[in-house]
RNA sequence: GGCCCCAUGGUCAAGUGGUUAAGACGCUGCCCUCUCAAGGCGGAGUCAGGGGUUCAAUUCCCCUUGGGGCUACCA
C-alpha cells in the first residue's frame, strides 16, 4: 500500500490548455496506468488574477477528450482533497505558522519599489538579482512601525547558506544546485495566498505524491521546493523533468507557431488518438520500430527510461501523417460525424438533411477518407461534388478538351449514358471499356477529357467514383456545359 | 549577467568504446495508374566545433559554440 505510485497532473487554469501540458498529462497518465498507480488532478489556481473556472473546465474537457482520466480530482473527490489550491488555504496556513515559529521563514515588508531598486542595484554590479534578506531580522519596533504604516507583509523562506541541494531526477540524474544562488523567496503573498513553489510542496506531500513528472521549465525551481520539503520534514518525491516542446524555430511553442492548444487541434478535426499517439512519440521512443500506437499499446510499451532529455520540435507533418492513419480507421458513420461541423461551416450542408440527401452526403464525404489528414480538410476535398459552376483550373486543363479525339469520345459517352437506367461504378466502368475498345484510344485520351469536363480539374478521385455520385443528370449537364464553355462542341 | 538543462540527417529518434550509425515524417526517383492521393520498391541526407583519455571515440572528460529554462508577491 505504501509502495503505491501516486502521480499528479497539476495545471493552472489560466488559459487554453497547451499541447505541452497535454504531453505532461499523458506521460503521468501512462506511468500511472503502467504501474497500476493513481493519478491525481489538482488545480493550481493560486494566481487569482488569471485563473478561471472556465479554463478549469476546458482543461478537464480536453483531458477527457484525449482519453486521459484521473483517479482523484476536483470533480470526483478523493481521500486527499480538496484538490483546488484556493480551497486548501487553511492547510498552507498551518505550515506557514510552523515555519515562522521555527524561524525558518519570516515576514518581509519590502515594497515593490524597494525590491525593484535592489534588483537594479545588483544588476548594475552585474550580480544575480535576488533578495538579500533585508527583512530577515527585523526588530519589534521596525515590524510595529511597518504595521502602523499599513504595509501588508509577504512571508519569505529563509534559505540556508552554503548548502548543496541535489535533485534526483528520473530523466536527468542528479542535478546539483547551490543554496547560495537562491535568494529568500516568497512563500506567501501579501494577500495571504501561497506561491506556487510553496503550495506545490505541501500539496504533493499531503497528497502522498511519490513521483513528480512535469515539464523541464520547473527544474530550476525544484531546489527551492526541496528546501521546503526538508524544512517541513516531508520526504521528497522522485522527480522527472521532461523536456519542452519547441516550435519550428526551436523556441518554446507559442501562438506564432500556429495552433498550440488542444482545443485548436480538436476544432481542426484531429483525432484524439492521433494527438495522443503523436505526443507520446515526442520525447519518448519505444524499443521497437512501431510508430502507430493505440493508447493501450502505449501503456504497455511506455517507460520513463526511454524518455529523452533533449527538447523536441513539434512537427506538424508527422502529426498529420499519424492522424491520417486514424482518419482511415473510421467507419463511414464516424467519418461523417467528424466531417459534419466542417461541412456545415463551409456551407456544404445544413445539418438538417435526411433521407436520400443525407445518404448521398455520407457517401460523398466518405470519398475523401483516404485523402485527408484531419477533418477540416474534408470540405475542400469534396468541393467538386457541390459546385456545378466550376471554372477550369488552368489553361492546361481546358486545353485537354481541344484534343482531336474529344468529340468522338464525348459523343460515344453521351450515347452510352442515354441508354443507362441506373448508374454505378460497374456500368460506368463498362462504358469506359466500350469507348476504349471501339476508339482504340489510350486510357488517358478517354479519361482525362471526361475528367476535365466533369470537374474542371486534371486531378481527383476515380471517375467511376465521381460519376455515380453526381448522377446521370448532373454528369451530362456538367459535360455539356464544359464543352460549350471551351468552345469544342455542343451536344 | 548568474545558475541549471540539452546537443545523432530538415524533424522525431534508435544505438554503441571497434556498427555498412536503425526506423519514421518530410524531400526525392521508379513502379502502379486517366490524374491526384494511397500503396510497393529505391535514393539523398546526421554523430555542432576544438581539445583530451584510449590501441580505438559518435559514445567517456573538459572547453567553445548553439538552443532552452529559471532567476516574480506567474505557474
Amino acid at each position: 500500500m505504501d509502495k503505491e505510485i501516486r502521480l499528479r497532473f497539476a495545471p493552472s487554469p489560466t488559459g487554453p490548455f497547451h499541447i505541452g501540458g497535454a504531453r505532461s498529462a499523458l506521460f503521468n497518465w501512462l506511468l500511472a496506468r503502467k504501474t497500476g498507480g493513481k493519478l491525481v488532478l489538482r488545480i493550481e489556481d493560486t494566481d487569482l488574477e488569471r485563473s478561471s473556472r472556465e479554463s478549469e473546465e476546458n482543461i478537464m474537457n480536453a483531458l477527457r477528450w484525449l482519453g486521459l482520466n484521473w483517479d482523484e480530482g476536483v470533480d470526483i473527490g478523493g481521500n486527499y482533497g480538496p484538490y483546488r489550491q484556493t480551497e486548501r488555504l487553511n492547510l498552507y496556513k498551518q505550515y506557514t505558522e510552523r515555519l515562522l515559529a521555527e524561524g525558518k521563514a519570516y515576514y518581509c515588508y519590502c515594497t515593490d519599489e524597494e525590491l525593484e531598486a535592489e534588483r537594479q542595484e545588483l544588476a548594475a554590479r552585474s550580480q544575480m538579482p535576488r533578495y538579500m534578506g533585508k527583512c530577515r531580522s527585523l526588530t519589534k519596533e521596525q515590524t510595529a512601525s511597518y504595521e502602523r504604516a499599513g504595509r501588508k507583509p509577504t512571508v519569505r523562506f529563509k534559505v540556508p547558506a552554503g548548502r548543496q541541494i541535489v535533485v534526483n531526477d528520473l530523466v536527468r540524474g542528479d542535478v546539483v544546485f547551490e543554496s547560495d544562488g537562491i535568494g529568500d523567496f516568497v512563500i506567501v503573498k501579501s494577500d495571504g495566498i501561497p506561491t506556487y513553489n510553496y503550495a506545490v510542496v505541501i500539496d504533493d506531500a499531503l497528497m502522498r505524491i511519490t513521483h513528480v513528472i512535469r515539464a523541464e521549465e520547473h527544474l530550476s525551481n525544484t531546489p527551492r521546493q526541496c528546501l521546503v520539503y526538508d524544512a517541513l520534514g516531508f520526504a521528497r518525491p522522485v522527480f522527472g523533468h521532461i523536456s519542452l516542446i519547441l516550435g519550428k524555430d526551436r523556441t518554446k511553442m507559442s501562438k506564432r507557431h500556429g495552433a498550440t492548444s488542444v482545443e485548436q487541434y480538436r476544432r481542426l478535426g484531429y483525432s484524439p488518438k492521433g494527438i495522443v499517439n503523436f505526443l507520446a512519440l515526442l520525447g519518448w521512443a519505444p524499443n521497437s520500430e512501431q510508430e502507430i500506437f493505440t493508447i493501450e499499446e502505449l501503456v504497455k510499451a511506455f517507460s520513463m527510461e526511454h524518455v529523452a532529455k533533449n527538447p523536441a520540435v513539434f512537427d506538424i507533418d508527422k502529426l498529420n501523417w499519424i492522424n491520417q492513419h486514424y482518419m482511415r480507421q473510421m467507419s463511414e458513420e464516424e467519418f461523417f460525424e467528424a466531417a459534419k461541423p466542417h461541412m456545415i461551416e463551409k456551407g456544404c450542408m445544413t445539418g438538417q438533411e435526411d433521407g436520400e440527401k443525407l445518404a448521398w452526403l455520407k457517401k460523398v464525404v466518405y470519398t475523401s477518407k483516404e485523402h485527408v489528414a484531419y477533418a477540416a480538410q474534408i470540405p475542400s476535398a469534396v468541393a467538386m461534388y457541390f459546385d456545378d459552376d466550376f471554372d477550369f483550373e488552368n489553361e492546361q486543363a481546358s486545353a485537354v478538351l481541344t484534343e482531336e479525339s474529344v468529340p468522338t469520345v464525348m459523343k460515344m459517352l453521351f450515347e452510352q449514358l442515354s441508354h443507362m437506367e441506373s448508374i454505378d461504378a460497374a456500368n460506368v466502368k463498362g462504358v469506359f471499356k466500350h469507348i476504349q475498345k471501339t476508339t482504340k484510344l489510350g486510357g488517358k485520351s478517354v479519361f482525362m477529357p471526361i475528367r476535365v469536363a466533369l470537374t474542371g480539374n486534371q486531378h481527383g478521385p476515380e471517375l467511376t467514383e465521381i460519376i455515380p455520385l453526381l448522377g446521370l443528370e448532373r454528369t451530362i449537364a456538367r459535360i455539356r456545359r464544359s464543352l460549350e464553355k471551351a468552345g469544342v462542341m455542343s451536344l
